[in-house]
DNA sequence: CCCCCCCC
């Protein structure tokens, strides 16, 4: 029985032609007059081709009503439903493989049924390349056109599809709620005090102090004896103080007190603070007893959140290292964990509206927890200024990490990213080695490999691109491998229940799965063949090499879904490029070394600067 | 009464 999915379908008959950018250049709007009511229609262009099949829903008629869908301007297609005339019938299809189904179909009306202009048409400065209307004939020779590929009767069904990957920013909670439904009474008939009067040699007092810092529980164990504490940072109107409970009283306040609300608290002791461990801006600080009270506040009316002292990223070049300092910004994140001392760590690159990335580093669980998504606003304070690779700044246990935070400050600074920052090709302080978008990723399309005849030199050459999966090469992707630690040899089966590895000489009773994974990567311009080994793979996969083992012993059907939900999958790929020789023939060999995923706003942003290299 | 703030 000949089984033919779709997916294996697609990819042959698409090889020859581009993804289309979900990135374009409306260059063309028309209004028709229909019996229920004007509808739009447009022509939009990804530099080079256009096309005109576009029909905007009527839900969006405002844009071009408001002037903000325009020809020229910018945008970016969020949703659309494919019908192809022949059939009547509406598809979900990926955006990118629009070019591919109306070659199939050649009559076919894309609906819009979400886009955002991302640059107006004065922002891009008139028309952009000179885009040629879109043909329902391969793009350019390819050999894999040659193949007999019949573009005939696919069944597409809607639900294979996904609709498009890049769904709007979700902004993560901040992390200062509100405070809504606490109980409220003051613990005690005492007066209310502000925090700065506080001293050791008075005791009837309550202060209303809003919670800035919460530690987790910590245990200790030392020639002293051993226990558990934590601490928390407060803030009122006046000043702030750092409170530690400890022992029984972790028990009793630690999941009271939470981030950001306020409350009353009293009866605590006042000692002098040790300068050397704190940053707060107070000669004392307070330990809590038996007989302390925190009564959670209602009324925040008045009391600050946080004492911010924003300094412009720019600035930090010129401030002296090794000084904490208050500070925001804002950005993108990657997590490299696990240090010989197995801590966790997440270095953020942040920007300002001064132009400048600085990177900053989270410890521990503050970095596991961190949820970078969405490319919040981030504001940081007290974090320490050091000169590592140039300028860095690493997050203290004293320091707070605010996500979206609800400032003026943070809503101005979104505004800014959204309309001018993410495009930003910005300088860091910080020298990144494996930056997440900036230097040393060597930005390329997937044409420039063969124009510029990439690793044909002596070195490999290495570069990043943004592309989407096309095809897997999935027969013979798995592999039985010497399952010694450091030995990835391939073995023999021996059909005795023994594998043989020929560079250990020895023979096994079992074996490890192992992954050599050919790919297709196709982006608007071109198409590449490329290897990825065990690690890209898995991630591309999103398996590891022995569940695909297992799966593709054990249930073929689940092993196929696995390459289908992965395929028209958008990375950004690391790519190593080198000329190797096979069967006298030279040619070039690309090596996936890392696969990251891509943000809509890095997505939008490569597209943006490839869509203007493409019409030069 | 803790007090660790690391790494490339």
């Amino acid at each position: 029985m000949q089984r033919c999915t779709l997916y294996e379908n697609i990819p042959l008959c698409i090889f020859a032609y581009k993804i289309l950018p979900s990135l374009c250049v409306c260059q063309n709007i028309r209004k028709i007059t229909g019996d229920t009511g004007p509808r739009y229609r447009l022509i939009l262009s990804d530099g080079q081709h256009s096309l005109s099949s576009f029909l905007l829903a009527t839900q969006l008629n405002h844009l071009p009503e408001d002037n903000l869908l325009v020809p020229n301007c910018v945008c970016k297609v969020k949703r659309t439903i494919t019908n192809s005339l022949s059939d009547g019938r509406y598809h979900v299809i990926p955006f990118g493989l629009i070019f591919a189904f109306f070659f199939l179909y050649s009559r076919i009306v894309v609906i819009v049924l979400d886009m955002e202009i991302l640059q107006s048409a004065e922002e891009t400065g008139g028309k952009i390349g000179n885009p040629t209307l879109y043909t329902a004939s391969p793009m350019k020779a390819s050999p894999m056109t040659a193949s007999p590929m019949k573009a005939s009767p696919m069944k597409f069904s809607p639900t294979k599809f996904s609709p498009t990957k890049f769904s709007p920013t979700k902004f993560s909670p901040t992390k200062f709620s509100p405070m809504k439904g606490d109980s409220t009474s003051p613990g005690s008939s005492t007066t209310v005090i502000p925090i700065a009067h506080l001293n050791p040699y008075q005791s009837k007092w309550t202060i209303r102090a809003r919670v800035t810092n919460k530690s987790s529980i910590r245990t200790w164990s030392n020639s002293k004896g051993e226990g558990k504490l934590f601490s928390f940072e407060t803030v009122d109107e006046s000043g702030e103080i750092k409170i530690t409970a400890f022992n029984k009283e972790v028990d009793r306040f630690f999941s009271l007190v939470e981030q950001g609300k306020v409350y009353y608290i009293s009866k605590a002791t006042l000692k002098v603070a040790n300068k050397q461990y704190t940053t707060l801006k107070n000669d004392y600080e307070m330990t809590l007893h038996a007989h302390s009270s925190i009564v959670p506040c209602d009324d925040s009316q008045g009391v600050p959140t946080l004492h911010c002292d924003f300094v412009p990223i720019a600035e930090l070049e010129n401030r002296d290292s090794d000084t904490i300092i208050g500070k925001r910004r804002y950005d993108v994140s990657r997590i490299t964990t696990k240090t010989s001392r197995e801590v966790s760590k997440r270095a953020l690159n942040l920007i300002d509206n001064s132009g400048k990335v600085v990177a900053v580093t989270l410890w521990g669980e503050e970095a596991e927890k961190f949820d970078g998504s969405g490319q919040p606003v981030v504001a940081v304070k007290g974090a320490r200024l050091s000169d590592f690779g140039g300028r860095s700044l690493s997050a203290l246990f004293s320091s707070t990490v605010m996500v979206n935070p609800d400032i003026p400050e943070a809503f101005r600074l979104r505004a800014w990213y959204d309309r001018e920052g993410y495009a930003l090709d910005s300088q860091s302080l910080t020298e990144t080695r494996s930056a997440g978008s900036g230097a040393n990723m060597n930005w390329k399309t997937l044409s420039d490999i063969k124009s510029e005849q990439m690793g044909h030199g002596e070195k490999a050459e290495y570069f990043t691109c943004l592309a989407t999966v096309v095809y897997f090469r999935k027969d013979n992707c798995l592999y039985q491998a010497c399952p010694s630690a450091d030995c990835n040899k391939k073995v023999t089966d021996q059909q005795n229940g023994l594998y043989r590895c020929e560079k250990c000489n020895r023979e096994f009773p079992n074996f490890k799965y192992r992954l050599i994974l050919n790919a297709n990567l196709a982006d608007f311009g071109d198409n590449q063949w490329v290897t990825c080994f065990q690690e890209t793979a898995e991630v591309l996969l999103g398996h590891s090499a022995e569940t695909l083992g297992q799966l593709r012993d054990t249930d073929e059907a689940a092993f196929d879904e696995v390459f289908q939900k992965a395929n028209f999958t958008t990375h950004i790929f690391k790519n190593r490029a080198k000329l190797e020789t096979y069967n006298d023939e030279c040619r070039v060999k690309v090596t996936v070394m890392e696969v990251q995923p891509v943000d809509h706003r890095e997505y939008s942003r490569r597209l943006l600067s490839n869509i203007r290299k493409l019409a030069r």
